[in-house]
DNA sequence: TTTAAGAGAGGTTTGATCCT
DNA sequence: AGGATCAAACCTCTCTTAAA
């Protein structure tokens, strides 16, 4: 179901990124191969993402959402994210630069206050559509042909649209803070695989923990602490999200897109819909459908 | 076919405490 | 700080039943 590949040269290819940042205002990447080559982290970096083709399951912050082609992310400083592609192939361009260097540079020019409040709003990570997200992608695309100055005035242009941006989605819940540290990133992102592969069949507490090598109750108070919410909360999350996902893709049997996504009862699939999502399965498919 | 409520068994979460 | 252990509280899960 999720592409759950792993290469050893994972870590390097995201510490040279943060290299070459070092010698530079910013800094793109393009990803095309089959899957995504970042586990679960974080850093001080801002992210642009624009995600060309693939979809799947992302975790930005404290929020679990399904991410499809087309789609254009901000993600600001220490903001935990990871994108597991369930399709076989991922492409897409990410653009990386330090928001305080931006800053520093772009208040020698003026207040740069919109900026510092673009950059602040950006650590619930920010989703954009409409002619936002078709602007900013064309420019994103543009870069990784352009040197010097052009490159420079690409970078302002998407800063300067992303400030004027309207109806953006927030991601991660208001308030958010990050509670991961980063020697959590290994063990979270286990975790998070074994629940983003396993979730339509039976999923164990005392598995999870042994994945992330504790005993059941020391893992039910770390994951609490670091994703703000119980396993189970999670596991039933990623179940429902995934059932939203089959609505939205056509699926009109309430039935079997119960046993589709985990659940062993109609009853029980029923009751977590509602709590999740505040109405029943068939309301949120007259909602979505018309 | 779908939704919802209730009951019992058993799984999950949490508080307190101790250990490293 | 962070994890282990135990006991107790809390909550899911499944099944049943009934109604829309």
């Amino acid at each position: 179901m999720i592409a759950v590949k792993k290469t050893a040269n994972m870590k390097p290819v995201f510490a040279k990124i943060l290299e070459d940042i070092e010698n530079q205002v910013f800094c793109t990447r393009i990803t095309d191969g089959p899957y995504f080559a970042t586990e679960f982290h974080f850093h001080k970096e801002c992210q642009i993402n624009y995600v060309l083709e693939s979809e799947g399951k992302r975790i930005i912050g404290d929020s679990v959402g399904h991410f499809t082609s087309d789609e254009l992310t901000l993600l600001g400083s220490d903001l935990p994210h990871v994108w597991y592609n369930d399709r076989d192939y991922a492409k897409s361009i990410t653009l990386f630069f330090d928001p305080d260097r931006v800053l520093s540079i772009l208040s020698q020019f003026g207040p740069a206050c919109k900026f510092e409040t673009l950059f602040k709003a950006a650590k619930r990570g920010i989703k954009y559509s409409g002619t936002t997200k078709t602007a900013i992608s064309k420019l994103l695309l543009d870069i990784p042909g352009q040197e010097g100055i052009t490159k420079i005035i690409s970078l302002l242009n998407i800063l300067e649209i992303l400030t004027q941006a309207e109806n953006v989605e927030f991601l991660a819940s208001n308030g958010y803070t990050n509670s991961y540290h980063a020697k959590d990133n290994d063990r979270v992102d286990r975790v998070f695989k074994f629940v983003f592969s396993n979730f339509a069949g039976d999923i164990q507490l005392e598995e999870a923990a042994a994945i992330a090598n504790m005993h059941k109750h020391a893992f039910c108070r770390y994951f609490k602490e670091r994703t703000r919410r119980t396993f189970v909360q999670f596991v039933n999350e990623v179940r429902i999200g995934h059932a939203c996902k089959l609505i939205a893709e056509g699926e009109t049997n309430v039935s079997s897109l119960a046993y589709d996504c985990g659940y062993n009862s109609l009853s029980n699939f029923n009751k977590f819909f509602r709590k999740i999502k505040g109405m029943s399965p068939r309301n949120y498919m007259n909602e979505l459908n018309g």
